[in-house]
DNA sequence: CTGAAAGCGCTTACAG
DNA sequence: CTGAAAGCGCTTACAG
């Protein structure tokens, strides 16, 4: 039978304590390191422990201490490499604070996203990491208000009242056009795709602005499909205005790999006859051929920067929140060059 | 003082009993929709727990219960574009079964995997999903015998008495020797990297033995660096043998991008001049040019049929061990083409 | 430094 | 269909 096996083998607190001739708050502080328990007494418990194969059940401690070490993490998606690297910042410094991430997507959907968050308290998460999916409504924080759950926002925001950790899109976007416009381009367009959020407007917004600042023209803003397999098809559309584009700026990586493709299809060569931008620098920007000039937002440090805020609010919940917005630096490679006559 | 406040914002099940006039036994019941309760009581309780905003407490149910919707997932690594996807289907089945993922890296060392693995034992789990780290010594499998701790191997395999879900890496192989040699390729590498398990294993001995079975020399092997920026600059190592291969075959879609842009770099037409096929059919497989064709391991497929394993075992426990050994295709794109004389 | 007692929020038989 | 009681495995004061 086994679940009788299963009963038998749950070795507990009480166990180790009689093995080892204390009692069981006793055993219980050592198991905590409290410096109250004497060296001799300490090494007799931890001996039991080891003996009779306990495992601290950290679902009993959570439900009498009220702290559950462990954190929620909500991302859009998992596909998108990007999302990985955050994932695995935020992952290794949570884990380095002994906690563990509970991991879910919210696929963009903001029912998705009350649902997990909803699954997230009622596992009793100390806390949440999460990248608010498109058309989080504001009000959505006056329910978090209530709940008492310390949050922070990564990577996009929807309230000033809430930590974050972010890059800064806006200074990104400017190094990209200043580096094209000192290569002599003056007919910059923008690609983006996906839903809009605080991230896309801080680029859109950032591209116009530095656009504007040189007396350029900010309008060329073309829409790719959200799937990476259709981007290249979709480069043609770069040039269906009269006055053609002599270079990109691509919102992320995914669509400067897939329009550095399509312009190869359509017989241009990227970072020759045509500059191409992109934005993230995910590690295949180094793989590809003309290897992609983007604009790194170092989203590993990001991730980890996120876990920090939130360890640190965990460790004092009276911390005002705070906004910490990484640096971003353009990545200099192969895929811009010198303007030349319009393309085809 | 917002201890107070958390004391005080805390609505158990016997508040919401109380309002809706029945018993704690009875909310319960309702909780986890049991057909014993009438619908008038039913409605009363859900309207109480409603205006309470009672949030059902995991923690406590589990204590009680013994199961703590909770499973763990274990990867080597996330930077792997791989590794995300399979992530990806893992946690959609693990969402939809209402259960919910605790996420954890081992960075294939096994002593991290032990922590890791000890860490969700802590946590009450009700199984776990993982990549075993390379180097898993079979023992580890005794002890795990004892942890009464249902378990599902995913890629790789360190035992057959364990459920497995993973791909069939040699008709993999096979596939790509054969369309090579049927493009008229005889000197065929294979390039490598990375730590030694199972998965590597039947990757090398597939193609050893596809190579082997055309009468072709199996031994043309070449270890790549594991570190995705440096693999470009690997490619000479193709050449460094008298006879020059015409082709190779790449052990997973990192290394291909990588051999791909080396390739190009030193002067070769990867389709033209000499062949490459990847392995695993990333997502960006469809963005490189000239677009790799790749052995097709669908690993979101993978995950999926992981947590089916262990949603499976959990449902009924007496199971025997199953393996899934998901069929691969050999997605053919434009990276190959018929012989030529050989390379420089 | 150690022990006995109460309690965290649920679920589980067991009666009614 | 509903209620009263016990208990899951810890931690937390509170005495000693």
């Amino acid at each position: 039978m086994p679940s009788e096996d299963r009963k038998k083998s749950r070795v507990t607190l009480l166990d180790v304590a009689q093995r080892a001739n204390v009692s069981r708050a006793t055993a219980s502080l050592v198991i905590r390191k409290s410096p109250l328990v004497g060296s001799e007494t300490r090494a007799r418990v931890e001996a039991a422990m080891r003996e009779l194969g306990y495992v601290y059940n950290m679902g009993a401690a959570r439900l009498r201490a009220e702290r559950s070490h462990t954190v929620g993490v909500i991302v859009p998606n998992l596909m998108n490499p990007f999302f990985a690297e955050l994932l695995a910042g935020i992952e290794s410094a949570i884990d380095s604070a002994g906690m563990v991430v509970i991991l879910a997507k919210s696929g963009d959907l903001v029912e998705r996203q009350d649902m997990v968050m909803r699954r997230m308290r009622e596992h009793g998460v100390d806390g949440v990491i999460f990248c608010p999916a498109a058309g989080t409504a504001p009000e959505f924080l006056e329910r978090v208000d209530e709940w008492n759950l310390p949050l922070v926002q990564v990577l996009r925001h929807i309230s000033e009242g809430i930590d974050y950790a972010g890059a800064d899109y806006a200074g990104g976007m400017r190094q990209a056009v200043d580096h094209l416009a000192s290569l002599g381009h003056e007919r910059i367009a923008f690609a983006v795709h996906g839903p809009v959020h605080s991230a896309y407007l801080e680029r859109v917004e950032g591209f116009r602005d530095a656009m504007l600042a040189r007396g350029l023209d900010p309008e060329r803003i073309i829409r790719v499909p959200y799937q990476t397999a259709r981007i290249p098809g979709a480069a043609h559309l770069l040039f269906e205005t009269p006055e053609k584009p002599t270079a990109v700026i691509c919102f992320n990586d995914v669509i400067a790999l897939g329009l550095s493709a399509g312009l190869h299809d359509l017989g241009l060569k990227v970072g020759e006859t045509f500059s191409l931008i992109g934005f993230d620098d995910v590690a295949e920007a180094e793989v590809i051929r003309p290897r992609l000039t983007s604009v790194s937002t170092a989203p590993e440090a990001i991730g980890e920067t996120a876990a920090r805020l939130l360890l640190d609010r965990l460790a004092d919940p009276l911390l005002p929140p705070r906004r910490v917005v990484m640096e971003t630096r353009l990545h200099v490679r192969q895929s811009c060059g010198p303007v030349r006559p319009p393309a085809p």
